[in-house]
DNA sequence: TTGTAAGCGTTATCAC
DNA sequence: GTGATAACGCTTACAA
């Protein structure tokens, strides 16, 4: 396999690419061996494989996009991000995905590209328009808004949607049950709002604040209906702790409903958060109060980062591994793409979503990683 | 312009996508008449083209992105980030230049999609692959390492590409002297590091520190380069600040890195920082060795984030408006979109680029903000 | 003003 | 095992 040029010869600036349809003159085939040998399938001697993917190499043919989509199914997958704010997790989720796809080093490329709308509402749009116009075979979302309507749009529309969530009740999950040829529906990503709620409760809070980004998520919804509810098996004499939330939108809002929440008499004993920047607007609260976290004041984050490990003490944390989440995607996704199967291999979806029946979800789930910032509860 | 129904039909699940076919059918014209008509050329009657469109809004015509970048450039651009730190940036980019390049609400949808690279040489491949297969129409590029091969590759290709960054030496900029076709280059984003430079030298900081992420950023060199040599007009008796380097590479790293720095008696005057992970770690060992920020030792952050404005003292940081940025390449990018002018139009892009030769570059610069952790050098 | 037809680069279905 | 050839959806001469 040594390629004689690298990556074959520089393309001229102006110059017409190079299609098959050179290589099969070069290699004096035809353009239908080409096709096939470029795509690894049998009726090519190998001989003659062989030399035309010399040949191919030798002029720098690269596949074209646009033309192998227009007759076939697209050999890209779609990572959705509403907002700066989820750009970290989606950006995640696309590496894991992108390097589970990849099978072989110069295969045919599987591109996972990332779309970034500004709100929900262009999020919904953008998804409709890119999947009635076919441009990428796979649609993946990660921070599920509370009844989210991208999911029940793709639902409507057949989208193969692949949501990266807690399961959102009323919709159909990848289990084999539902057995849809399409894979739209949601995915198990870990029961952590049931083992944060557990451990909080376990620790003897009973006055528990949220503060979140308006936008109703839905792992802060499940956290407080966990928490409201009473625990699962040994249903005892404790209530469910009450658990009250507060929204914010900037930086500001953070800090000020940080501050409202620790001026009351009756505040909170542990407050949960749903990122850094709340984590921080929190911590400076306290300071400034002489609140001491752990022992006055937990502080739990819902969603785990550098900064959690940064500050002082460092912050319990749920732990998401959207990269290895989206390496697990990259199972359901696979099916999908115009590749190998022909769309007669929808079905086979279902077959692979159904390894998401496993009552936990992919293989990798949230975590709990407790650090110094939970306490049990002051006296 | 009342669209009867929304979006139109419901596109069935395994049904056939619309095309220009079906609505010339529906309306009794050829496709050619559809086509002139849907891309707002010249050539049909006003009667025929409302008739058009209202018959395809009815089917539910979405064009077909393949189809249309087949025979013409395609219609998107990519805008590039290497690994996980890049995103936020990246996303801001991308968010800036799509909501630059919407021009009415429902028009010939150029979309913005972001390239999520897992290094500076895979990086490098997706641009070469992406490019040889004409994937995109442009592609921007935002955290230049040093030297980027980037920059080289695309020089050599003639890929249009649009680097956010500040000047690199040596590579062509958007200026009309160099009057290129192609729009390969550097684009300025203000002259922060100089002012940095200067605003630490004002304030009598001679051992400055820089702890950054060990991918040589340029904003970092430019940055030592600056303080290294003396002030600009009034070259004093005052020579270049001395400034270290500790690069890290994990948030371990970060943290380790901020301790070595702080523990020598010869510990510097002010810390210079790339980003939040380096500025909390330097914040927490300044606590832990019972420091005074600003008094005892001054920080600078090199990106603004949200973390700059919540910690305390809130940190003194370069801000970048990378939104902004984005939205200015629109008007580079725009000629390169097959949309209206034929490739003839190529040499526009030069006629665009040269609003960058404004000393300022692009309208939108960096910004030195400055909060309460930075102060005169203690005595 | 409108219709016809020739591509664009690939894949897939035939014959040979 | 290989070679023609017809799609795929769209743009664009060029003809009517």
């Amino acid at each position: 396999m040594t390629t004689p040029s690298r990556t074959g010869p520089v393309p001229a600036v102006g110059a017409r690419r190079t299609t098959i349809t050179d290589v099969a003159r070069a290699a004096g085939v035809s353009i239908a061996v080409v096709s096939y040998a470029l795509n690894g399938r049998p009726g090519v001697s190998d001989r003659t494989r062989r030399h035309v993917l010399r040949t191919a190499a030798d002029l720098g043919w690269r596949p074209s996009a646009a033309a192998r989509s227009l007759r076939s199914a697209p050999h890209s997958v779609s990572v959705q991000a509403v907002g700066p704010e989820d750009a970290g997790r989606a950006t995640a989720v696309a590496l894991g995905l992108r390097s589970a796809l990849r099978v072989a080093d110069d295969a045919p490329a599987t591109d996972v590209v990332v779309d970034v709308a500004p709100d929900l509402d262009t999020a919904v749009r953008d998804l409709e328009h890119a999947w009635t116009e076919r441009r990428h075979a796979a649609f993946v979302v990660t921070g599920l808004a509370h009844d989210d309507p991208r999911v029940r749009t793709a639902h409507r529309d057949g989208v193969p949607l692949v949501a990266l969530a807690p399961p959102v009740p009323g919709v159909p999950t990848h289990d084999t049950a539902e057995g849809a040829a399409v894979p739209s529906g949601a995915w198990f990503a870990g029961d952590a709002e049931q083992r944060t709620a557990h451990y909080l409760r376990t620790l003897g809070h009973d006055r528990v604040a949220l503060l979140a980004r308006d936008a109703q998520e839905h792992p802060a919804a499940g956290l407080l209906d966990a928490l409201d509810a009473p625990d699962d098996g040994r249903a005892g004499p404790r209530t469910g702790a009450r658990a009250d939330r507060v929204g914010y939108r900037t930086v500001e809002d953070a800090a000020a409903g940080a501050a409202r929440l620790l001026a009351t008499e009756q505040r909170p004993t542990a407050v949960v958060v749903d990122g850094d920047v709340a984590l921080l607007a929190v911590l400076e609260t306290a300071r400034q109060r002489d609140l001491s976290v752990p022992w006055d004041l937990s502080v739990l984050v819902l969603e785990d980062s550098p900064a959690c490990r940064l500050v002082h003490p460092a912050a319990t944390a749920v732990s998401r591994p959207w990269g290895e989440l989206g390496a697990d995607v990259a199972a359901v996704v696979r099916p999908l793409l115009g590749g190998a199967g022909s769309a007669a291999d929808a079905g086979a979806v279902g077959a692979a979503g159904g390894s998401a029946d496993d009552p936990d979800g992919p293989g990798a789930v949230a975590r709990l990683v407790i650090r110094g910032s939970t306490a049990p509860a002051p006296a």
